[in-house]
DNA sequence: TCTGGCATAGACCGGTCGGTCCAATCCGCC
DNA sequence: GGCGGATTGGACCGACCGGTCTATGCCAGA
């Protein structure tokens, strides 16, 4: 029984682990449902059973995603212990070291899947829209706190800044793939937190 | 003869053209040659004789369009009668004003390219890479010739910064096909031009 | 005028795609 | 025990994929 619990209803989770390994690395259009379900070890009949199309799936996907990355932000971003430019620098530090764990191949799923499947898919569109609005919404949070406590300069516009702090990191992200490396993440960090953060009086 | 121009040698760059607008909104792997090449009305045939491969064809693309985006923008970012930042708000707001002109839908081609075929092509890969670089080192000639005249600070990186360009650049025509609205790039010329080379001392 | 190679043209190939269908199996509930 | 929905299993479908092949049109140079 114990041996049987890799079945049942974590089926459905089995899909989703293996679909969001092999979309990250190789796209939505680049990977076959077949190939997820070899990986997942389940046959077709199941997929489509929790499942109604791989669009959705691909929702699905992007919703768990999301989920998971705002699961690991929040402790960090809302930890009182640290001041909140502390909290934004922890976080992308966080960031860095996922993605230096998971190798510079994988990108970031959500703005893959964003890019590749943005113009004729409506309803993963809405999911990957809901995910940035979200994380920007957190961060400007952080950046008023910020502001508050007069940590961050206070001419900052907070949503705005947000914006561009996630618009930043995904780019950076984006070139990590392109050049198998690291570096732009360090370039993130330099820029955000010695230059922008940092001090800017002469 | 002149009606006969259509045909010949530019058949190529008929499928050129053809696969970059049906690429930069659907992908690599999300069109098939053969709508392609029935939007440049031009059988199998003649697409194997220009290029050997989809793959090889994707390098072609992104090759003319970074050839496209250099020739743009050497002359705005070259133009001395412009002060070096001036040149580099030139040339963003031209870039904006392209990105009003096709549509939120499409993507900036290179970038679109680079995430779908990244891991699995080498030569596109490598295409890419060099793209993104070029466009670094241009930007950042820009603003070594600007902190030379005292226009931008001086204790900025320019290869740094440079990288931070572009890679906020391509997070905002990102986010831009993400919320379909150009708002993200209204956000990025903001931040850049008023806050990050605006007046920083208090 | 004949000829050779470049370019056009599209039928065709095996393979894989997303998706369908139904029989077999499992398992909680009566 | 046996009933019935939930779940598994996988053969199968038409469509389309990237790529091949050969027949033909076209035109420059001998």
């Amino acid at each position: 029984m114990s041996a049987e619990t890799t079945r049942d209803q974590d089926t459905r989770e089995r899909i989703l682990a293996a679909g969001a390994e092999l979309f990250a690395q190789k796209g939505f259009h680049g990977c076959g449902l077949n190939e997820v379900l070899q990986r997942a070890n389940v046959p077709k009949g199941s997929f489509y059973h929790y499942f109604g199309s791989k669009e959705e799936f691909g929702v699905a996907l992007i919703e768990r995603t999301r989920d998971g990355y705002l699961a690991d932000l929040k402790p960090i971003l809302g930890d009182r212990k640290l001041t909140p430019l502390t909290r934004l620098r922890r976080m992308f530090e966080v960031g860095r070291a996922e993605c230096l764990d998971c190798g510079p191949e994988r990108q970031c799923l959500i703005s893959k899947l964003a890019l590749e499947t943005a113009q004729p898919s409506p309803l993963v569109h809405a999911a990957v829209r809901c995910a940035f609005q979200q994380w920007s919404a957190l961060l400007a949070q952080v950046i008023r706190e910020g502001q508050a406590i007069g940590e961050i300069d206070g001419r900052h516009d907070p949503d705005r800044l947000g914006n561009v702090l996630v618009m930043l990191w995904e780019g950076a992200t984006m070139r990590m793939q392109i050049d198998r490396d690291i570096a732009p993440l360090d370039d993130f960090l330099a820029f955000v937190f010695d230059t922008l953060f940092g001090r800017p009086s002469a």
